[in-house]
DNA sequence: CCGAGCTGTGAAACCGATAACATTTCCCAA
DNA sequence: TTGGGAAATGTTATCGGTTTCACAGCTCGG
């Protein structure tokens, strides 16, 4: 490994002083051209660009956010990634990913080694869903110390920071309005967990939405599961082999689309034909839905234009104070065949 | 955002020099009890830890590797992602992602932005594969002076570098196998492109191993496409609308197993049952490859190893002067449902 | 012919740490 | 008591830039 010409190396071999190489690299007018050129031709010889931990250090800063998120593979978060890293690097900003897998808190540790990198903005999805609310608050109080925070959560999550929130509402509603137009009246939802503070609270939004719509809420439709394909196959499992067939939902809406793929595995494997025997909905909108069969309805919640506005949100909030605000983008429902509303489908 | 306290700070107010408080931080035994503990109180009092940039200035290095892939939204380069980033986190690495889209070949503006950003090492995976093989040399001739570099790349692209070869020769060889042993015949390759020397090479090894086996390699069964589903569902449809039905293959071997899910939609869509009509084998063996309706035979070319090999050379390789060598990772064949060979399937 | 006002350039401080080297403190044996 | 050596701590250069400020040289008006 050969050493990197510095500042000082090109000043030298330039005849110059450091303050005129950098005066050329940042193009700088109040250069001679005489002086400039030559300058530059030294840089040009000896590959010179200005170290980033150099120009790091004395900004004070590292142009680089920080994204919080359980896993990677799981493609809701992985779109977020994407989308939060086209945001910033068209904002000349890097990403730093910290996956904190199903340890779902923040760790002081995390904290610690935020604030250590000395991010410029730190965006969290997912992996603050579960916390207690008084460490969460205590921690992103001390993050809020030193650098913006935003956070993709549900809505009833108020936290001190900028929260792009999911659209819970529309994320309940629009799947059992369907369902409900499409006759079904008996309608389950599995995966996530419902009671508990955990998950997105996708769960209880549904609950609320059947009330208000006269529809059952019986405790048999509701499987909490976890968040996987395998949870799908196991929830279906549990629930129908539980009721009397007589009783089954006739409707499934699901935790996200990968809960609603193991469940549709499940359900042919019990022999029930699909989207005949049960309709099914799931969430995330993820690519494969087009190419299930039946092909998957889904909400959209989109992840992408929630991490783009974060982003956003926390580069702005870099040169002003940050305020505490909420931006909430609507979810969506793109209808498929699932629910056999191309086939003209209607129960009852 | 309040200014975060530097060494000084604690070093003044601990009434010590900033070597003792580098000392107390570093753990060195050097120090006495009690200076120890009142250093730590200070430390602790102002949540001190020690500025990144400052320390990477000092010691010339980022701790971070670098992984250039085209997109994350691949799964393919998101599970190379995911195990780089966890075997980077387990050395005390980061890793800093680089995303060149479509654009395959390095660009001089990514050669000058990595050695900017001094990385301790870059991984390139996918992204050279279509380079101009001057263009990539050169490109990482430049690299190799400043920092280690590893490749995950198809065995037959020696570059002056790590290569973390990926294992044509089964990939190719278990799907023909498999399927020759099952009484097929006539075996067709759709996406990625075939002739170019664009892609991984799927297609070439698929060719000579035909040949080798002494079947068809008539160019109608082998149509060049993309490497998503769509590409997918137009590659079937381009086939065998320009096929007469006598003469179709009896199965399919995609690119990857997007490829193989758009044909299976396709597929179904003209009316074939599978895998009783065609046989189908994808490569990756991707998460969903056991919930698709027939589950999906593929091959698994182990990424994950793969990314994991190369993050451990690449560290290994900055301290020691780095060689060029390469490794293999065998690929292997997970059958599942959609050849048949559960059912006992055989062909004539 | 002098000084005000530019323009171009350099010297030096600074960003926040680390490490080599220097110095002080301390303890114990002579 | 003192001297030697180890232990504890401090001083300072350095990493590679940026920036402020000072100043030299030049132009031009009076």
């Amino acid at each position: 490994m050969s050493r990197k010409a510095t500042i000082y190396d090109i000043a030298r071999e330039a005849g110059v002083s450091t303050a005129t190489v950098t005066r050329v690299v940042r193009r700088d007018p109040h250069v001679r051209e005489a002086t400039r050129q030559r300058v530059q031709q030294v840089i040009d010889a000896h590959d010179y660009t200005p170290s980033l931990s150099a120009q790091n250090l004395e900004s004070g800063r590292s142009r680089t956010l920080a994204v919080v998120l359980p896993v990677i593979s799981n493609l809701y978060f992985n779109r977020i990634l994407d989308a939060a890293y086209w945001e910033a690097e068209k904002n000349h900003c890097s990403i730093r990913l910290f996956q904190t897998m199903e340890n779902q808190a923040i760790s002081s540790e995390l904290v610690s080694e935020l604030i250590r990198c000395r991010m410029d903005g730190v965006l969290f999805a997912g992996s603050i869903w579960s916390a207690d609310r008084d460490d969460l608050n205590f921690a992103l109080d001390k993050l809020r110390k030193y650098m913006p925070v935003a956070t993709i959560c549900p809505p009833d999550v108020s936290l001190e920071c900028i929260c792009i929130q999911s659209d819970l509402v529309n994320c309940s509603r629009l799947p059992v309005r369907h369902l409900h137009t499409l006759g079904h009246r008996r309608i389950a939802f599995l995966g996530g967990s419902m009671h508990s503070k955990d998950t997105s609270r996708r769960g209880e939004g549904f609950l609320e939405q059947l009330r208000l719509m006269n529809l059952s809420d019986d405790p048999a439709y509701h499987v909490d599961a976890g968040y996987d394909m395998e949870s799908g196959e196991r929830a279906v499992l549990r629930m129908l082999s539980g009721l009397d067939s007589s009783r089954w939902p006739t409707a499934i809406v699901t935790f996200n689309d990968l809960v609603a793929l193991g469940a549709m595995k499940q359900l042919k494997r019990m022999g029930l034909s699909l989207p005949r025997d049960m309709a099914i909905i799931g969430c995330d909108n993820q690519f494969f839905c087009a190419y299930t069969d039946p092909s998957l309805t889904s909400v959209d919640l989109h992840p992408e234009e929630m991490a783009q506005s974060a982003v956003r949100e926390l580069l702005l909030a870099r040169e002003s104070s940050s305020r505490s605000f909420a931006i909430v983008r609507e979810a969506t429902l793109v209808i498929r065949e699932s629910c056999g509303a191309h086939l003209g489908f209607r129960r009852l």
